[in-house]
DNA sequence: AATTTAGCCTGCGCGC
DNA sequence: TGCGCGCAGGCTAAAT
């Protein structure tokens, strides 16, 4: 599912593909996922507007437009934004049942979803940092306000999970559950473990591997987990290098131990129980 | 106020 | 073999 590097991963791919591209048509097979407005006025507005580059805030990718209007994707659980070069129809049936959008012109851009947790905006530019759910998100994790010093105060006064906690999109950004996973294995802290009761050199470690393992995502384009693909439809390679991630049963790459899976907070929560306390 | 839970969706894997 | 239940989970809204 799309977290972090796979969004970056997507932008990356459509970025240089798509500046300057005019929309001309509006495609909609499933417009109930338009969310702020009636679908009708959604394609009414974005026709003929001209896309002037894309960008990723958290695991959202904004697509700014010449008349001042911003389009806002997320890709839910099994969202894909696919650039197509052949200009097939959509059908409702088949393959193409799941084809959301499709955004054409001088650029197609099919948003596909699965699973229809995927949501599409169109506001004004000047409104998307006002937008409830970008203005609710915390800090990026590679910009220069994730320092260590912030981040080591704020598990100090939290007693939550920290799984919870570097999962959670007010705190900071980016990270799902699979990278929560594998940054926690990293970083030798069992998942449970009340955010408080991390000690400063413990901090430091998973500041560093939250970095470490977005980044290293990021170079392997991702990890194809539930039919995640990329703007070109290609699946990234990061999922074969998983320690714990879906590996429940299966040996440690560090130690002797196996791979446990519990649940918290309703979620696949994987840890090698000898190498993370 | 902080934290937890339910619900949205559909396909697939597991157990019987 | 076939079927149905439960899981997968990002995020919001509702509940505690």
């Amino acid at each position: 599912m799309p977290e972090l590097p796979e969004v970056e991963t997507i932008k990356r791919g459509l970025a240089p593909f798509i500046k300057g591209k005019k929309i001309l048509e509006v495609e909609m097979l499933r417009p109930k996922l338009i969310k702020g407005m009636s679908p009708s006025i959604f394609a009414k507005k974005v026709k003929g507007d001209t896309i002037l580059g894309i960008e990723r805030r958290a695991k959202y990718l904004l697509v700014p437009l010449k008349s001042g209007n911003t389009l806002i994707f997320h890709l839910g659980m099994t969202g894909a934004l696919l650039k197509s070069v052949h200009k097939k129809p959509l059908s409702k049936t088949g393959e193409e049942a799941q084809k959301y959008i499709r955004i054409s012109g001088n650029v197609i851009l099919d948003f596909s979803d699965l699973r229809l947790f995927g949501k599409i905006w169109l506001v004004p530019s000047k409104k998307v940092l006002e937008q409830k759910e970008i203005k609710k998100l915390g800090v990026e994790p590679f910009s220069k306000a994730f320092t260590l010093d912030w981040f080591t105060k704020e598990l100090a006064k939290r007693k939550t999970k920290i799984k919870l906690l570097i999962m959670d999109q007010a705190f900071v950004v980016g990270v799902g559950n699979i990278y929560a996973n594998e940054v926690l294995y990293r970083a030798g802290i069992h998942p449970a473990r009340p955010a408080n009761k991390i000690t400063p050199k413990e901090a430091k470690k998973l500041h560093h591997e939250i970095i470490d393992v977005l980044s290293d995502a990021i170079k392997h384009g991702g990890s194809s987990v539930d039919n995640y693909v990329d703007a070109e439809g290609g699946e990234g390679t990061y999922g074969k290098l998983h320690k714990v991630y879906d590996r429940k049963g299966e040996p440690c790459t560090k130690c002797r131990g196996v791979v446990q899976k519990i649940s918290l907070g309703q979620r696949g929560t994987y840890f090698c129980p000898k190498c993370q306390k």
